[in-house]
DNA sequence: TTGATAATGATAACCATTATCAAAATACGT
DNA sequence: ACGTATTTTGATAATGGTTATCATTATCAA
């Protein structure tokens, strides 16, 4: 049961912090990494109301940032405006491969990219802190 | 005057759709090539209303927008949640580097990367249309 | 010049996200 | 277990960038 583990950290980083445990913090990190996608807030919400439809809007904005802040996520920001969230712990870093046309998601990695994007990153000066990488194309189902 | 080209293509995107030229294109148009940079809609208006004061924000959006759709300019998306526009004509395809201290930005280039990329997504089969590739890190000035 | 249609400007609407604030929940020392 | 200080919550207002609306104006082709 993986849930037991980014409990954990949620908790870890909520007692290190001095903040305090709550129920919807649980239920919320439940919600999303049962979700098992890339979600938005809106999506997140929708999940949540039907065993828990007194959990606001607010307390998920504000739990997913916590969540980010702990390692366990991760946010993705793509052009539809939307903010969309990505679990992080125990998922390996990798990249976005997106097909215009149905929006499908392929998570890739390739070590040679992101050595090739340290080098440019030194050459330029910068200390590379983080990246981000996506692929925008026609997925094989959809250029029939 | 790279600006007559520039303004030949969009001349003739108009013309090719049936649309009409009014002076308010010419002037953002101009504007915008002779900022330099990736500017926002809003810092954009902030230059023409020295000039032009009765320009509103709509039509410089609306602008923006159709510069995009003729190839002039590109739709920038980083995480201030603010869309910036960049010039794309005699620009050659560029990714960005970019100080998440300064703000400061370097376009770079890569042609191992795109090589890559496009063999990333052959093998995933997609076929590639575009991409976006932003580089986070601090900056030689920044790191001191 | 006229008629059809596109463009403009002012502003309202939109929508995702954040701030506010009173009420409820939590943690901790006693 | 109790009281108290502090955090969290939920409802909702506010925010801010962008888009839609619509009456008026400008453009273009005949």
């Amino acid at each position: 049961m993986p849930l037991h583990n980014e409990l954990a950290i949620l908790n870890g980083y909520i007692r290190k912090n001095n903040l305090k445990s709550s129920s919807q913090r649980g239920i919320i990190l439940e919600a999303f990494l049962s979700s098992n996608r890339h979600i938005t807030a809106d999506e997140l919400r929708d999940i949540i109301k039907i065993e828990n439809p007194n959990i606001g809007i607010a307390t998920i904005y504000r739990t997913m940032k916590l969540l980010c802040e702990c390692g366990l996520c991760r946010e993705l920001i793509l052009e539809d405006g939307k903010t969309r969230f990505e679990a992080v712990y125990d998922h390996e870093h990798h990249d976005h491969l997106i097909c215009t046309k149905c929006g499908a998601f392929v998570e890739i990695l390739s070590p040679e990219i992101e050595k090739l994007q340290k080098k440019i990153a030194r050459k330029n000066g910068f200390i590379l802190k983080s990246h981000r990488l996506n692929l925008y194309g026609i997925c094989k189902a959809c250029s029939k």
